[in-house]
DNA sequence: TATCCATATTAGCATGATATAATATAGGCA
DNA sequence: TGCCTATATTATATCATGCTAATATGGATA
């Protein structure tokens, strides 16, 4: 018998991953990141909301590893840092 | 380009399975599940949770679709239905 | 320094999720 | 029918989340 593999940290853990992935507006952040990296500006103009409001999901993928940032003079670039974030969204953009 | 292959319904469809999915509670039921189907009664000792509170997490999961169930006599046992729960579960479970 | 553009942060409010406790339903059996 | 076990539902209190509006930070340039 497997002496507790998943301990409730872990589940913790990747409840706070799914979570942070689970809105709409977060989702279609994945999927533009996945097309390559871009920075708050254009993103808040692709999804069609506020700036303000970007930064904060940004922030929330941002503080669970999901999502990485780097700054190029007073822009700042995000990009998918962990790959399961992929990986997920492509397994619910598969079915049809 | 695609005419909007990423429909507004679409994301928040995907969010709401994967908020269905985000708890700790209700991620250890399906990963009880991926070794086969249980009764309430059976995952609320392996939960160490209340039934009632076992009741809510299926009853979630249930209407997402995520999970079946079967009456048999008094006894219900709930199964996953939606391997795409199975998919996200392997992900997270794949690291270390 | 003064100003502009890009981004981040905060406060406030409205809404939604969670656990507990209490109660209801429903099947099996004496 | 009456009782027991299994499961579901409801109400409530509490806590988390999301959006908007306002404000702050920080780099670039004149």
């Amino acid at each position: 018998m497997q002496t507790e593999i998943l301990s409730e940290e872990r589940l913790e853990e990747w409840a706070e991953f799914l979570k942070a992935l689970a809105h709409p507006i977060r989702l279609k952040i994945i999927s533009v990141l996945i097309e390559g990296k871009q920075c708050v500006k254009n993103l808040s103009e692709l999804l069609h909301t506020s700036q303000p409001n970007v930064s904060q999901h940004l922030s929330i993928l941002r503080s669970k590893g999901i999502l990485g940032c780097k700054r190029d003079g007073s822009i700042v670039c995000y990009y998918i840092k962990d790959e399961r974030a992929v990986e997920i969204y492509k397994i619910l953009s598969k079915e049809a």
